[in-house]
DNA sequence: TCGCAAATGCAAAAGATTCTCATTTCAGTA
DNA sequence: TACTGAAATGAGAATCTTTTGCATTTGCGA
């Protein structure tokens, strides 16, 4: 993931556009809010607004760099597509997230959607629970 | 689904509330958002607030009267908890959704949760997708 | 190096939800 | 049935997240 990749999607190499995703990549959790991703910016000294933080990552979700995904906590969070499409566990009392990929679902799911007549574009499955440092 | 269920929640049984369970339960689409029952309300000419649909959609998911949902629009939706769980398969282009359940999937769930250490306290599986109509 | 469209920062705006507080309404009791 | 206090409500302000408008800056191809 590197400055050729946004290249490719169209996007202009701008310095904001590199630290995002300098962020994304060495961030200690995967998982991030845009706010989150502005917080690292200032701790690192850079001026980037959070509207371009927001503007860039809705940009690196349409060109496939990044997923976004809807936890129960009323904001986005996102991470990188590295590796393959997979699911998430969330602790809902310390908020850790664990990734998990399960072939027999992916295929059920696509079962389904076949019976009730979709043409799948996207699905997500959350498992929410208490993970075993919080029980 | 009526005032018994409101006072067996613990709740007061004060008009508010009746006509927003009548209206969940009357309703010709399955899952409103707040703001939805609201118009509702507005239309059926009852003087409620919407931060009073706020607190008691809110107070019903406490109380298991209702499900909160959080498709990829941006707000919640609600539905009323008659019958048993279900996941969902919705739309993107019309908003339609279906409903389905799966036990195989249902049972693989429980499985990765042991195998990760999590004790479930729920879960939502939504698979997005054009539905025959919209295709 | 130049020119210009694309990108950015900031502040304002928008959309969803929650909160504050004065007023009203249940629900139990006399 | 009337009385009383706690719970609930309505209206609007406040909050939180995300988007937008616009003047200014910055990559990038010529
Ligand atoms: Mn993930
Ligand atoms: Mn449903
Ligand atoms: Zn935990
Ligand atoms: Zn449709």
């Amino acid at each position: 993931m590197e400055s050729a990749d946004i290249k490719k999607a169209g996007l202009k190499v701008t310095l904001p556009r590199i630290k995002i995703l300098e962020i994304m990549e060495n961030s200690a959790t995967r998982h991030l809010s845009a706010e989150d991703v502005y917080k690292h910016l200032l701790e690192e000294g850079e001026e980037v607004g959070l509207a371009t933080v927001y503007r860039v990552l809705t940009q690196f979700e349409t060109a496939g760099l990044v997923t976004r995904h809807h936890f129960d906590e009323g904001h986005s969070v996102f991470e990188l597509n590295q590796g393959e499409h997979h699911d998430h566990i969330v602790c809902v009392k310390c908020g850790k997230v664990e990734e998990f990929i399960d072939e027999t679902i992916e295929q059920r799911q696509k079962d389904i959607a076949v019976k009730a007549g979709f043409q799948i574009t996207d699905h997500c499955l959350y498992i929410y629970g208490v993970c075993e440092s919080c029980q």
